[in-house]
DNA sequence: ACAAGATATATCGATCCAGAGGTAAAGAAC
DNA sequence: GTTCTTTACCTCTGGATCGATATATCTTGT
């Protein structure tokens, strides 16, 4: 997804996307040159992308990457239905939200951040006792527990709030008008 | 490590232990089956953990699972001088945290703190233009890009906060005076 | 008496992915 | 002129992991 997703921007080589991989995804956590080359190639073979060698403006020779119609229409694809893992977990949904703006319905956009929404809406029960009973979090004798619980709700009220300002203002934008449910 | 640090706290089956990986780090991607069995019987041959066959109090037979000294040790290991990526990788940094207080001594729990610590104060630039510019937060134009910054801030922030509490407070408890810098 | 469903454990094949290694070109350093 | 570093690309191997599948036990409902 990142590599169509950046590709969606304008063409690059492989070594120039290894490195914005990096920085967005990478941060956290690196992506390997055994990992991007052999994708790349499976997106070529898919028909999502095109090369041309061109010749290298510092080194050697390069070959530069374009996202093909296919490619886009793969790219909007995983972006409005995304597997579950994007959703649920924090480096995917970060890498989706990067590219989220590739899917330029306003009403698709606000679909998906309702979709994560939702999922922060579910109450978290991170740690049970000896009996299966769920431990509250201020009964919890470790310190880094109760930090982990601590940060763990401040950072969801946060995005919680992001997201409601930004799923209101897309549905304004887009002409929805709330329903009220009967 | 979440299987040797959840064993550390008390004796469990395998079932149940899956259950609570699944509480811990299947919140955001769940354990398999077949990640889990064979990760258990991979650390019983390593010696971590020892297998006593009771019967089932609900229906078939369990595996109460029990960590050794060495598993204990193992776990130590791990959580004294982690991978780079339990550093780095929130989905990996919170499990560590989850199980921290396994580590006694409050010297060393410190200092996995400041390494945490030392990562989030590294500034992040997650998007470069076309000429490899990095692009200011402020001139995104993309919304999601911008508020994927925004939460990115204060997550950092607020962590960071409550890592500068807990790292002073573990210190002050083994008697550390801190060093003036000459 | 029987079926359904939760509990509980285990294996196997397919697939993903990282790390190590290899090639090559151009410019910089010595 | 030779080596070093950076840029740039690629493949192979092994380990990790998932999904599917299989098995067995006990409780509950019909």
């Amino acid at each position: 997804m990142a590599i169509l997703g950046f590709l969606r921007d304008f063409p690059l080589h492989g070594y120039d996307l290894k490195n914005r991989v990096a920085a967005l995804a990478g941060h956290v956590r690196p992506i390997a040159d055994g990992t991007l080359y052999p994708t790349i190639k499976k997106l070529e073979d898919a028909g999502c992308l095109t090369r041309r060698t061109a010749p290298g403006s510092v080194a050697a020779p390069r070959h530069m990457l374009e996202i093909t119609q296919d490619g886009t229409d793969q790219l909007r694809r995983w972006l409005r239905n995304p597997e579950p893992g994007f959703i649920t977990d924090d480096n995917k949904w970060y890498v989706l939200l990067a590219f989220l703006h590739h899917l330029e319905n306003p009403r698709e956009q606000a679909l998906v951040l309702a979709r994560r929404r939702e999922f922060l809406d579910k109450p978290t029960q991170l740690f049970f006792d000896g009996d299966g009973r769920p431990i509250p979090s201020d009964q919890l004798e470790s310190p880094f527990r109760k930090g982990l619980m601590q940060i763990h709700r401040s950072v969801n009220l946060n995005e919680i709030d992001w997201l409601d300002h930004q799923i209101a203002d897309l549905n304004r934008r887009s002409g929805y008008v709330a329903q009220r449910s009967p």
